[in-house]
DNA sequence: GAAGATTGAAACCTCAATCTTT
DNA sequence: AAAGATTGAGGTTTCAATCTTC
């Protein structure tokens, strides 16, 4: 086991240079593609404005600008230019007259049109040289890139870090909101213990800890802790509260964030990790599972929380 | 078979736009990438024109303009900084006063070192997420994307159409240089046919037909034509002096030549279709077999071309 | 004060015209 | 005249400052 990890990872290496080199050429071809649009009246910018507005209905200017990863003053212009040349138009009426909503216009999918014809021909064309083995090859190999650039991305923001004093409010928060949206807020939830308020107080001592996931700079987007398991006795911890609002989900942040408490829970001096959560959690169920915790058919020790319907344990 | 082809292009409809979709998405998150570069003192084509530096050695500016899909003009900008900030030198001595070969100078290298120690770690981060199969589809998937972008730009330049007269010193030229590049140019071989001269008046009339494929504009970079086979009956032709130019090799334009050829030969009423080759023309005999040629184990009718060692044929 | 959008200055890129060497 | 490279004018993009609405 151990050695086809180091056997992947020396693949790995030699596997960036490869990557880079690709997608730099291909990178290059796509630019070849792109020749064309100077005889058709729009600009390069303006053509993946129409088509974002296309797949999305209706934008604002800064959806756009972070969607075509442009800056909000080049959307600006390029949208005035849209918005003169009649190829989309403001949806007027919004609440918020910050706001402009904007739609394509009739003149803006003829000319979409022209655009995906010429696109798809050329497209098509370079797909047709390739076996149909080799066309999912391409589909799945430019998708798998672009999703986990994307996640690499959105984890360069995040961070983790011991839970601090002044971060009661915001866990506090967090916990009030998430639980909630799974149906977690009557009786027999943690979101009712009296611990919810004073979080870092609950978790000091070298028998417990909570440590928080912070995006941008410092705000909270989630969290997770350990402490000893009520009625459990001295080897058994609990994994207590891990909640992380939708912004964070789906990062890689929550398995990093698990990691690290068990690592600490071990450090600690516990043998076995318990935790209760509920079946209807999947993505946090599916995460217990790939570290190693194990389903158990009943509940342990006493934690109060009879709204639980999913125990699981892990020896560290 | 006819069932599968016809899926197979149903399938590859609905994939144009996944695959559309997906270098969007790919480029977008290159883009993401890219925004650090404005912290180290470069720009954008400057690093890239580092980076094909390194990978070829040395390097004109009109190359360079050629491998980044950029104009000439803002290479010669670009260059200027780069040399003003001694990251790259001229490496004078060159024979040809109008050409300035450009290296990497020691400064460069040291950028570059940078750059790459950058860039790795944000492919490694996003490459570590994946399986390793997943890795693989990702580096195949790019390379052959770009490889058949590459070939559908390359085949886009280039055009089929019936020899005409004035085609003549073409044809005869390309023949010339062609044959001998492997060899064939002693007696037995098709170069001293006295038809190389006179192509156009050789292939006139209906049993026979000659066709050049040119490039950008009018200019021919091969040809490829049929007629009787000598001693052969009427019912067979001969598929003759099929040539291409090394700059009109691997774009896929051989198989299309081919194809027509083949029809014409069709539509004149042959039923068989013969050739005559050498077994070290392997990219060439694997295109007849490719098109349902079948080796033959020795020659028929009397071309008197005995400087051929390989042959073939097909029903039409 | 903050979110959404616009404007001015500067950097970057392309097209076309020009210069230099062959 | 043609190949290689440079310069001038104008379009596109970004950064920073500003305006408007909440």
């Amino acid at each position: 086991m151990k050695q086809t990890a180091k056997h992947d990872l020396r693949e790995l290496h030699s596997e960036v240079p490869a990557v880079r080199q690709a997608s730099r050429q291909m990178v290059r071809e796509l630019g070849f593609l792109d020749h064309w649009i100077g005889g058709c009246g729009v600009s390069h910018s303006q053509c993946h404005a129409l088509i974002e507005l296309e797949h999305h209905g209706v934008l604002t200017a800064g959806e756009l600008s972070d969607l075509l990863n442009l800056d909000k003053s080049t959307l600006s212009r390029t949208l005035k230019e849209l918005l003169e040349a009649e190829y989309v138009a403001v949806r007027g009426g919004g609440e918020d007259k910050r706001k402009k909503p904007l739609t394509l216009a009739k003149k803006g999918l003829k000319q979409l049109d022209r655009i995906h014809a010429y696109a798809n021909d050329q497209v098509h064309a370079a797909l047709s040289l390739l076996s149909e083995a080799e066309r999912r090859t391409v589909v799945e190999g430019l998708a798998l890139y672009a999703k986990a650039l994307a996640r690499t991305r959105a984890q360069s923001e995040l961070a983790i870090r011991p839970m601090l004093r002044s971060d009661n409010p915001d866990v506090a928060r967090i916990i009030r909101t998430v639980m909630p949206e799974f149906g977690a807020n009557g009786p027999g939830f943690a979101i009712n213990d009296p611990e919810v308020g004073q979080m870092f107080e609950s978790y000091s001592g070298d028998q417990a800890g909570y440590f928080v996931v912070t995006r941008g700079g410092d705000r909270v987007v989630g969290g997770a802790g350990f402490g000893p398991l009520a009625g459990g006795g001295k080897d058994v911890c609990e994994l207590r509260k891990m909640y992380f609002l939708p912004e964070a989900r789906g990062t890689g942040m929550g398995r990093k964030l698990l990691l690290l408490v068990l690592e600490r829970a071990r450090e600690a001096g516990f043998k076995t990790c318990y935790l209760e959560t509920l079946e209807k959690m999947t993505q946090a169920r599916r995460l217990y599972e790939s570290v190693g915790f194990e389903k158990l058919c009943k509940p342990l020790g006493a934690t109060g929380h009879f709204g639980c319907d999913s125990w699981y344990a892990k020896k560290l």
